[in-house]
DNA sequence: TGTACATCAGTGAACGCGCGTTCACTGATGTAC
DNA sequence: TGTACATCAGTGAACGCGCGTTCACTGATGTAC
């Protein structure tokens, strides 16, 4: 079977293969050139939909920030309801935090792709955005009366922060540190409760 | 004045330039080329000294890494004794962290650098080292009666990704919260402080 | 329904760039006698 | 003290590579009449 003359959907096959190359070499891999290889098209033709390489690394990159939002989403959907809408509330906001370090670990080449610096902008937002499922979370918190609206403030920052500085080190296994992954993702977790002086488990 | 055929004192050279380029472009910054225009000699000259450019990386990531040690040490100094040791303790603690997030936010190229995946090894550890200057702060903690033996021992972890976290977080403006960098930086410092079960100030 | 033609989405060759690295070499230095 | 010579630290030209991007082009598509 020949491959037809017109691509029909360059565009999408453009940012889904640069994922394929984002997630096996990190935001350095994403090349006009490979792009082109990996669909089938000569290296111009991208350029009938992008201005330049760094536009295709920006939707790429917020892709992975989706990729990391979602994974935030599912973890918290998998926690098994108590009927004790604190204690879930409180369980649900753990799981997001374990996630976020868990997705940094496993993908880390995704990590590095979904922080790059770039120039560019994507043509939309992310979504879903990890920023507005952690403030939901944070949000729930208050209202089953776990967070004080004083702590409400910084919490967003403070929970990122710590979260994303252990999925870094982790992943990049940036420090002497000896203990296990899962070891250091729950002394994270369990920082941020302590931090946001959420009672503990 | 004729510059002397021998450079007389070349790695050194080499490394000194590598760290402006990295300072004012952040690891990718450093090539062999650049670094042969900047020292005034050409690009094969710096095979007498490294086997390759991933080696002078190496160096000039540890240096940065050294800078912000330094950093940290001199933030330390800089704390005015009070005469109350566990006071004093806490107070050195929380002006290493501010200065391990500033570091970051002023040198966000050098800080990048200091962490950029190498394959290379430099030829000797860092010194002084960051993680040990955080380690025997946190022992000072200890000893004071302050830090618990138990929270000691993921102590290091937490706060170090606390305060990476937030320093990558301001220093590649990732994240849409608006506090100021004071702000932010002083809600890191206090969420070690917490979750350390450090007495407030 | 058929056809001329504008528009769109590709091709492929080429440009210029900067990179890391190699290699045969040369100029300077220092050491043995 | 003077000199032959080994050693060291540079030079400069070249190689091959892969990159982003441009440009004149061509093949396919769809629309007006």
């Amino acid at each position: 079977m020949e491959r037809p003359y017109h691509h029909g959907n360059l565009r999408s096959a453009l940012i889904a293969e640069g994922v394929r190359l984002a997630r096996a070499g990190g935001p350095a891999a994403v090349t006009i050139r490979d792009l082109a290889r990996a669909t089938g098209v000569s290296p111009s033709a991208a350029y009938r939909h992008f201005p330049d390489v760094d536009h295709i690394l920006a939707e790429i990159s917020r892709t992975a920030r989706q990729e990391l939002a979602t994974a935030m989403i599912d973890a918290c959907r998998a926690v098994p309801g108590t009927g004790d809408a604190a204690r879930d509330a409180l369980s649900e906001f753990a799981a997001m935090g374990e996630a976020y370090i868990r997705y940094g670990i496993a993908e880390s080449n995704m990590f590095d792709t979904a922080f790059v610096p770039c120039e560019a902008q994507p043509d939309e937002p992310e979504s879903p955005s990890a920023w507005e499922v952690l403030c939901r979370a944070l949000d729930d918190l208050v209202e089953v009366g776990l967070l004080s609206a004083e702590r409400r403030v910084d919490a967003p920052l403070i929970a990122w922060a710590t979260v994303h500085g252990m999925a870094s080190i982790l992943s990049r296994r940036a420090i002497p540190d000896t203990s296990s992954d899962e070891q250091a993702t729950w002394a994270a977790v369990s920082a941020v409760q302590r931090a946001l002086e959420l009672p503990g488990e």
